[in-house]
RNA sequence: CGGGCUGUGGCGCAGCUUGGUAGCGCACUUCGUUCGGGACGAAGGGGUCGCAGGUUCAAAUCCUGUCAGCCCGACCA
């Protein structure tokens, strides 16, 4: 097909909306492939369907070949079965939520688990229907709180969501295995470097998942890779390696001792080196247990006190945090709040009066380096003075372990020791065990061999349908424009016709023609009246990664085929233009 | 949720301090010239100045509220 500039429904930018700080965002609305419509809603131009709808094609065809069957559900959902698994409250101010005339609730789905359960318990009820994978590419709904970058993170996106249903959580792994080979196929095409990594289940629940997530120095998810290993994770994900416990016998009684003005570890360790010099080193921020108070708010409304005892040369990483306690929400304890628990010491706290047993009642929970047997620098509970050498499990306890405390590059791998390396990505997909979680509060059952009723294992997985096509801008793209990937790209050629001489625009109709003969999608630049230097910018700017021009070379019987991705230019004798265009693309 | 900055044709901005006919560049229309790196001249079209309320003879401009956008922050015990 041919896709003619002079009539396309397309207006390029000459400059960067404002607005946007991402080059994706900045590219897509420059080159006209979307519009802001309303705060995280886009809605998608010609240029920028294509694209979406070539994003969809490769995301089919891998999800068909691993035996998966598409499907359609609404967006517009009853509240019924997200009541039923306690999504309804759990997605809290996350979900669009209606009513229809009757007063009837209902949501804009977020994620479908819910619905692909009860369809399978409509109709399949025996061990001999399994396994069975179903999906779908559909519009998903989430009032984010902070909508952001263009299409990267939009409260309306297009997801690829699929479901899998399995009779026992062995053969769910070789339908876990199966998505996940076709997830790498699906990224491997589409074109954008990746990283797959452990992560957290966040409110979908379940027991494990994997994140694919597109390598993106302005991503918003932030991982760790072992230098020596092959771990990876999402840093909400890191399991801090726990040291043994040590011998303490030859530590002294624990002491309280004046220490003023230091409510923080800065100051503390200055003033512990100043007046409690240690014999064999210095102290650090590390010899220090710093302690945090938190509220932790429930999806109900409740919220309750939470304690985290971490070491206090690290901060507490709030998404670390937020994803130990989901669906509940971490928000800050503030001054109000120290008046009503009198028996905190603001800047002083320590574990005299923390855990369930003890004055506060707050739980209390360490972090997991915060050992048997080590001892610490902390807050005394009284302002202005602090304990030494308080020893865990002599002096006191807590009442659990969290891993809430920030990871750092180049801490230890959980899995072979070595050292952590961090970075940032996208989430681009999302591969979630989510066992039998939805299976139960839905009811779905069914018959084994031995007519007994078990319950299904389940797993879900989703792709950022919307979202990699931004990924893929943020990661191809240069100074001038977009870099598509060949798959993904809106059409196959550009082809710039120029000059004043009609014979250029002659000859590149017909090149255009028959390279549409032969199956060729091209974008043609007729537009009479347009300067070269228009077209040419524009052409890069699009990013059609081949671009023909039809123009003064003609006089010398040859056009002109450059590549985009490297600027290279190569003269044509017009004679083999089509071949050579045709060869060129195919590769 | 808190703080800062910003909302003026499709895009980028000026005007606001000191209230008095709404402007500039790009884009768009017409004519002519130009034609391989964002051309030129002339003549045009297009804006409830985010929204609501208030002050005033008069509000883009002053006041209050509200909505939206961008950035930063959110614990540091």
């Amino acid at each position: 097909m041919i896709l003619r500039m002079s009539s396309l429904f397309v207006r390029t930018l000459r400059e960067n909306p404002v607005d946007a700080e991402v080059p994706s965002h900045q590219l897509l609305v420059r080159a006209s492939y979307i519009r802001r419509t309303a705060p995280g809603i886009y809605s998608w131009l010609p240029l920028g369907y294509r694209v979406l709808r070539n994003v969809e094609r490769i995301v089919r065809e891998e999800m068909d070949a691993i035996g998966a069957q598409e499907v359609h559900f609404p967006a517009l959902i009853p509240r019924e079965p997200y009541e039923a698994t306690g999504r309804w409250v759990e997605y809290g101010d996350n979900i669009f939520r209606l009513h229809d005339r009757k007063g009837s609730d209902y949501l804009l789905g977020p994620t479908h688990e819910e619905l692909f359960t009860l369809l399978v318990k409509d109709l399949y009820s025996s061990y001999k229907d399994l396994p069975l994978s179903l999906y779908q590419i559909q519009t998903k709904y989430r009032d984010e709180p902070r909508p952001r970058a263009g299409i990267l993170r939009g409260r309306e996106f297009v997801m690829k969501d699929s479901y899998s249903f399995d009779v026992s959580d062995e053969a769910f792994l070789k339908s876990y295995e199966a998505h996940r080979e076709a997830y790498i196929k699906i990224f491997d095409r589409l074109g954008f470097e990746y990283v797959i990594v452990a992560a957290m289940s966040g409110a979908m629940g379940g027991s494990a998942s994997e994140e694919f997530l597109a390598v993106a120095e302005n991503g918003e998810d932030t991982y760790v890779r072992c230098s020596n290993c092959d771990y990876a994770a999402n840093v909400e994900a890191v399991r801090v390696p726990v040291p043994d416990p040590v011998p303490y016998d030859d530590v002294p009684a624990a002491h309280a001792e004046d220490t003023p003005d230091t409510p923080t570890i800065e100051t503390l360790v200055d003033h512990l080196n100043a007046k409690f010099p240690r014999a064999d080193r210095p102290w650090t921020a590390a010899d220090t247990l710093k302690n945090v108070v938190v509220w932790i708010a429930h999806p109900d409304g409740k919220r309750e006190p939470l304690a985290i005892g971490i070491p206090g040369d690290r901060e507490v990483d709030l998404k670390r945090l937020q994803a130990q306690v989901e669906p509940a929400e971490v928000q800050a304890f503030e001054g109000a709040d120290f008046a009503d628990h009198p028996s905190l010491a603001k800047g002083y706290i320590g574990p005299g009066v923390l855990g369930e047993k003890n004055t506060s009642g707050i739980r209390y929970l360490l972090d997991p380096r915060i050992v048997t047997g080590t001892r610490w620098a902390t807050g005394a509970d009284v302002e202005g003075s602090h304990v030494l050498d308080l020893v865990v499990g002599r002096d006191f306890e807590g009442d659990g372990v969290i891993e809430a405390a920030e990871v750092r590059e180049g801490d230890p791998c959980p899995n072979c020791g070595g050292v952590l390396k961090s970075a940032r990505g996208i989430e681009m997909g999302h591969i979630f065990q989510l066992g039998t979680k939805y299976a139960d509060s839905l009811g779905l059952k069914v018959l084994d061999e031995n007519g007994r009723l078990v319950t299904v294992t389940m797993g879900s997985y989703g792709v950022g349908v919307s979202r990699a096509v931004a990924a893929i801008v943020d990661n191809s793209h240069d100074e001038n424009g977009i870099i598509w990937p060949r798959e993904v790209a809106p059409a196959d050629v550009h082809i710039v016709a120029t000059g004043k001489d009609q014979a250029a625009y002659v000859e590149a109709d017909r090149i255009a023609s028959e390279l549409e003969g032969r199956g060729v999608t091209v974008l043609y630049d007729d537009r009479p009246k347009v300067s070269p230097g228009v077209k040419f910018a524009d052409a890069e700017l699009i990013g059609v990664p081949t671009i023909v021009v039809v123009g003064k070379n003609l006089a010398d019987g040859v056009i002109e085929v450059r590549d985009r991705a490297s600027g290279d230019r190569t003269s044509v004798p017009v004679a083999e233009a089509v071949d050579t265009i045709a060869t060129t693309i195919a590769s």
